[in-house]
DNA sequence: AGATTATGAATGAACG
DNA sequence: CGTTCATTCATAATCT
């Protein structure tokens, strides 16, 4: 019983007190800005943000913060299901040779940038620049690229093979047990 | 490999499989710890630690190091944050010279430690090898006094001065390219 | 009403 | 050390 990591205390709950609650005005424009392109914001960008957020209503940095942290893990997730779902269904069925699945509309995604792209991005999103400027013309949306963008648009990164599935024997993953820890 | 245990999977991800949870009585004696002034605790000190705290339940000094670890850039980020949220402000309202913020109560930490300690033990939490022998062989409880502690060891160091925004250039608009900051 | 989904918040872990 | 990622918690909205 003691040993019980009793959840529902401390963890990430207690968010329900007086949890952030975006308008609609705000969810639209983050939603455009990340679509554009911005997928981590930088400290600066987060504070440009939510103070050109705040005219719509009461928001905090973390909430932006947040906001993309999780926006951006979901859309990995929904991604890594969707390719696990692919996966299987090629294991099942390796034969059938998928006739239309070859990456573009498997499930459920109906974000413009479809998983092709969200892979391209996925290993590191973006270099460090997230320049594309699909960032129409809206005031807002220009804010987030720091001194122009000189990166042509997205600069694909193919370098990491993402290995997503241990298609080898998967070398046991489990952790080393004991540690060393280092002391400065 | 000299100073983070181990090296899991891809990511700081995967490892939700078996986590470390702490219980409610880790945490507690945790954070009095962090409190008491034990910001970076050594090898030694991390498995003191761990031996003690893991009668409480299943613990890994490597759980302990990134305790810490994240504690301290926790803190640290909300501090920046908070400071950063303050020169924006000074930008835009230099006349009005801050009725009451200072340094305290400028948003939302609640922290007892208020800023003010933090920035203390900011630029570097101890001098250098926390040779403070505050672990001595209190029964862990005490093992790092608690604030009332008097300071015996631990001195304060004000050796670096924090260079947080360029203030010296008060035309640029643009702090820098920095990046993240987040938590409440 | 109970189960499911969406999402803000938090935090353990790990990378550069 | 700062940052980024995956996972988890808690709650509100929605579905069944």
């Amino acid at each position: 019983m003691s040993s019980v990591p009793v959840k529902g205390a401390t963890r990430g709950g207690e968010g329900g007190r007086n949890r952030w609650c975006p308008t609609p005005e705000q969810v639209m424009l983050l939603e455009r800005m990340y679509r554009g392109g911005l997928k981590t914001p930088s400290a600066t960008q987060i504070q440009q943000i939510t103070e050109r957020l705040s005219i719509y209503g009461k928001i905090q940095g973390k909430n932006v913060f947040y906001w993309f942290q999780n926006h951006k893990a979901r859309d990995r997730q929904k991604l890594r299901k969707k390719l696990m779902t692919m996966y299987q269904q090629h294991r099942l069925y390796p034969s059938h040779d998928q006739p239309s699945l070859p990456f573009h509309q498997v499930g459920g995604v109906e974000d413009e940038s479809s998983c092709i792209t969200l892979v391209n991005n996925w290993t590191r999103d973006l270099p460090s620049s997230q320049t594309c400027n699909l960032m129409c013309d809206c005031p807002l949306a220009m804010m987030m690229m720091d001194r122009y963008g000189t990166t042509p648009c997205c600069t694909r990164v193919p370098p990491k093979t993402l290995q997503l599935f241990p298609v080898t024997t998967t070398t046991t993953p489990d952790v080393k047990e004991d540690n060393q820890f280092s002391n400065p």
